[in-house]
DNA sequence: ATGAAAGCGCTAACAC
DNA sequence: GTGTTAGCGCTTTCAT
């Protein structure tokens, strides 16, 4: 920079003056011109971690995970963090823990030290965590996940009204036998879109009819066999809504060994809207979107609006999760 | 530190000795000990931005991809280097470019503001590409893409031995009449794998057979219609090369739609390694995995090899695509 | 309209 | 074994 400011024959200071687009020293137009031209000849780039540390700001944010950084399912949170810190000039430092608590805690000292100015912990599914205790000053948003009592911000998606939703629009299309597979394992998912499918059929006025629901393992073999058991039924359903597209695969497959077709015979629509699996699945599958990116994006949302110093308000923030039409019911 | 320093009772430099580790002035045991319960008293954690600062180390690498985060085909790749870099604990700044000059172009700059001690370059899938061109001093490898005139060192998967391998599995299972469902889009897979495939047959001592053969873009839907074509000609094959797991998923489709079996009637095999696709398929797909998580994790260690200041050779590395076996052949 | 000077928090000669 | 001191490259107050 003195390189620079010697070469235009000015202070060091007024170079920093125009780089920064200072107001309150109006430099002339001519100086500025000047100054310029000295920073490209010099090809001189200002030094963020000097700059970071006279402003003690980091233009950092970090980003700590689980799985969701490898896993298709949640890539879109990243981009969803990424583009908006992006759009205020920030960056991300991501580290994937693999669920090591140790790394986990690592990780969160190296992006302290790096004095990020907020972190993001994110989970590749929608489940219950425990952070590490101690984030000095730093605010933390939740995403994909929770504490136990609540006391951290949280951005999580409406499995509930996710449930209700697929459900809705099942019924919409006429149906009234409408069989729910289900995950086996407990977690927020499980009970939330349950809860959304019960809602809606209570709703409608149809009967909640127990034989139609079933729990197993999120899998496409496991939904095979549970589809097949469903449309043994006597009184067969007419549309499944899959815990997910993995079992939407499935399901499709026993479907169609049946010779039954989707959506003419059997409707089905899946939870996840895995592009992957959704859209080269035929027919393309409807299903309910996962609202990763919205979360990503409105983490870091969160942490800009935050007054310096200040720590965010525990708000549970439930993100809707909107259903993708495709051709499958 | 200097509080850190005051309340160990000792000068700040000596805090900097022992947080560091510093071997050349050996402290006593017991002053160490002073020193660390000041820092755990005080909850004082050092400041990477000034260390950098003074250092002139930033400990971070920088990773721009135009879709690869995103992308299911392809975030091992961000763990393969995240891995890495955390290893030499270095951490990883990522932007996403979406495809954008512009951004890119961005990106670089701040990158290097940040003074970002390598760069790595990836794209979603296999290319040439013609990176932003001024890159300061520092090194940058390129990630499952190419510039034209091979100036840049660059991790690309082997194409060609992908589909060497691929075709070879299949002719090891006893099969004579192997289709191949190429993409039909020119880009560097689609001409190594068919090379691939090519010289398996020769080395083998089968004929090339041109009807068996055939071009589409890569989806379920095309394959699908291209696999019904290939099985029903007068001597139909045994065995169906796609050019992707996409694909693949189209073919089993066909396969199973004519009442055949796989693999007792038709063997499969994909390419990509798409866990999402190849172990949800029923049965289970074998196919050739692109080397992603190698790539990124190599690219890391490259450019931790790199004597300061020294550029990296411009070595066009192709890495081997696995065969991983499930149950389609 | 521009410049002098004081740090931001740390590292690493060098001195004792 | 430990302390003194001089920066690293910037921003920003206060003068001029």
């Amino acid at each position: 920079m003195y390189d620079v400011a010697r070469l235009a024959g000015v202070s060091q200071t007024t170079v920093s003056f125009v780089v920064n687009n200072v107001t309150s020293a109006a430099i002339s137009q001519e100086t500025r011109d000047r100054v310029w031209a000295a920073i490209h000849a010099l090809g001189w780039r200002p030094n963020a971690i000097a700059r970071g540390l006279r402003t003690r700001h980091s233009q950092t944010l970090g980003l700590i995970s689980d799985e969701v950084v490898t896993s298709p399912y949640a890539v879109r949170m990243i981009l969803g963090a990424q583009e908006a810190a992006w759009s205020v000039r920030q960056m991300l430092l991501v580290v994937n823990t693999s669920g090591q608590q140790d790394i986990e805690q690592m990780a969160l000292q190296f992006m302290l030290e790096r004095r990020v100015e907020g972190l993001i912990y994110a989970t590749m599914y929608h489940h219950e965590v425990v952070p590490p205790p101690d984030l000095g000053p730093v605010p933390m948003v939740l995403v994909n996940c929770f504490v136990a009592d609540r006391s951290l911000p949280a951005l999580i998606p409406d499995e509930v009204q996710g449930g209700y939703t697929a459900t809705e629009a099942l019924i919409r299309r006429g149906h009234r036998r409408i069989a729910f597979i289900n995950e086996v394992i407990p977690m927020p998912a499980l009970f939330g879109r349950l809860e959304g499918y019960r809602r809606a059929l209570a709703d409608y006025g149809l009967p909640f009819d127990p034989t139609l629901v079933c729990s197993v393992h999120s899998n496409a073999q496991e939904a095979f066999a549970a589809t097949r058991a469903l449309l043994e039924l006597a009184e067969r359903p007419t549309a499944i809504f899959c815990f997910n597209d993995k079992m939407a695969m499935g399901a499709y497959d026993a479907i169609k060994r049946l010779g039954l077709r989707i959506p003419h015979d059997v409707a089905v629509v899946g939870f996840d809207n895995l592009e992957l699996i959704a859209a080269q699945l035929y027919p393309p599958l409807t299903t309910v979107e996962l609202p990763h990116y919205e979360m990503g994006r409105r983490a870091v949302e969160m942490l800009q609006t935050l007054p310096a110093g200040e720590t965010l308000p525990p708000i549970q923030h439930y993100i809707p999760c909107p259903l993708i039409e495709r051709a499958s019911i």
